[in-house]
DNA sequence: CGCCGGATCTGACAGATGTCATGCCTGATC
DNA sequence: GATCAGGCATGACATCTGTCAGATCCGGCG
């Protein structure tokens, strides 16, 4: 018997995949969380031969939440399932301990399988995305460049952004002309949309 | 019998709503659709009782197809399943003759309730969702700056907006403005940002 | 030790952006 | 038939952005 531990924000996706892993008589949900946080302390608890953990969670992402079980609990397993195949994510995700990458858009009959896969020890990759891992490769952002972009997402201005990273104008706008060129975009708005698509911040 | 066609674009989670429902002794899901077009071809063709259909759908958006399923076979109810609950959406939602909303975010007991009510005639709307969408009222952008918002939305630049909408320059800065003032903004990517927040988009 | 990459800064400059005043034309409303 | 809102346009202005050339510090590496 396979115990699970789903972690997934959205209360109906999170009932609808109980109620389709339920299906499966080798497989039982034994814990749900609706966070990153409440994922790592269930894991604690409930020490569940699989996690399917969501990228996308409130209070600690996805991410954050399978390094800190990776961490605490490493016999227990992680498998990722998550709605965008961001390269980078991929890539951050095995880097935290991750034992498998599901998209969101696989069939449903082969979530069971992937389950049954990595709990039997397997490392389970969706084959499209690691391909476009490997094309599209690491990262090329250094750290401050990451930061500024983030905080250009949401449409800040130079000033705002100098001011909520302790920078001067200046240094910030050498940031995202550095950045705008390694994404090959022509605006700081491109530039965050690329970066961000790429799973880079 | 409910009878109920299932329109989401990702297969695990249309997968995982299917078997969630199928649990429910009163429901069957006769037919499954992964974007817009296929849901109405679904809908004319089996005539369900119920449509659950997710607004984020390629091809064809969920809006679109609940507009299209109502004009050909108005017996079908649609019950619009999302993942946001943006004020705009349901608004518009409803204009294109939905008889329900619901966010992914409700436990999922509450779903089957939600389209045993439709299915008995009844409207059913997320309380909270109703009334944010009366507090932010209507969309105040005429369509020419939705036009161009949109286009913003991507990181294009003036001349891009201008080229692709067949508009001069000055006139693409002209609706930007007042675009920019009818959302409290302080540039472009800002107020495409919180219109496409607020559903107006 | 010397070199290099990353983080930080300054100053200067061209081009893009946001604002405003002003005008014209059209269709709806009173 | 006057008024008004929306679509469309121009020109001018101040400010913001993106780029470039330098400059200083620091930690690692041969």
């Amino acid at each position: 018997m396979i115990r699970l531990l789903l972690a997934e924000d959205q209360h109906l996706v999170r009932g609808a995949l109980s109620a389709l892993l339920g299906l499966e008589a080798d497989m039982t949900v034994v814990a749900e969380a609706a966070n990153g946080a409440e994922a790592v302390t269930a894991a604690v608890e409930h020490r569940p031969d699989v996690a399917l953990v969501d990228i996308e969670m409130p209070v600690l992402s996805g991410i954050d939440a399978t390094a800190e079980i990776h961490r605490q609990v490493p016999e227990v397993r992680v498998l990722i399932l998550t709605t965008f195949g961001r390269p980078g994510y991929l890539r951050r995700a095995m880097d935290a301990g991750a034992r498998g990458f599901v998209v969101k858009d696989t069939p449903a009959a082969d979530l069971a399988a992937a389950v049954r896969r990595v709990a039997a020890g397997e490392i389970v990759l969706d084959p499209s995305l690691a391909v476009a891992s490997l094309g599209s490769g690491p990262s090329p952002l250094t750290d401050r460049e990451r930061d500024v972009l983030r905080a250009a997402l949401g449409g800040a201005s130079v000033a705002d952004i100098a001011a909520a990273l302790a920078l001067s104008a200046g240094t910030v706008r050498n940031y995202l002309s550095s950045a705008i060129g390694k994404t090959a975009a022509r605006n700081r708005t491109e530039a965050a949309r690329t970066a961000q698509h790429n799973g880079w911040l």
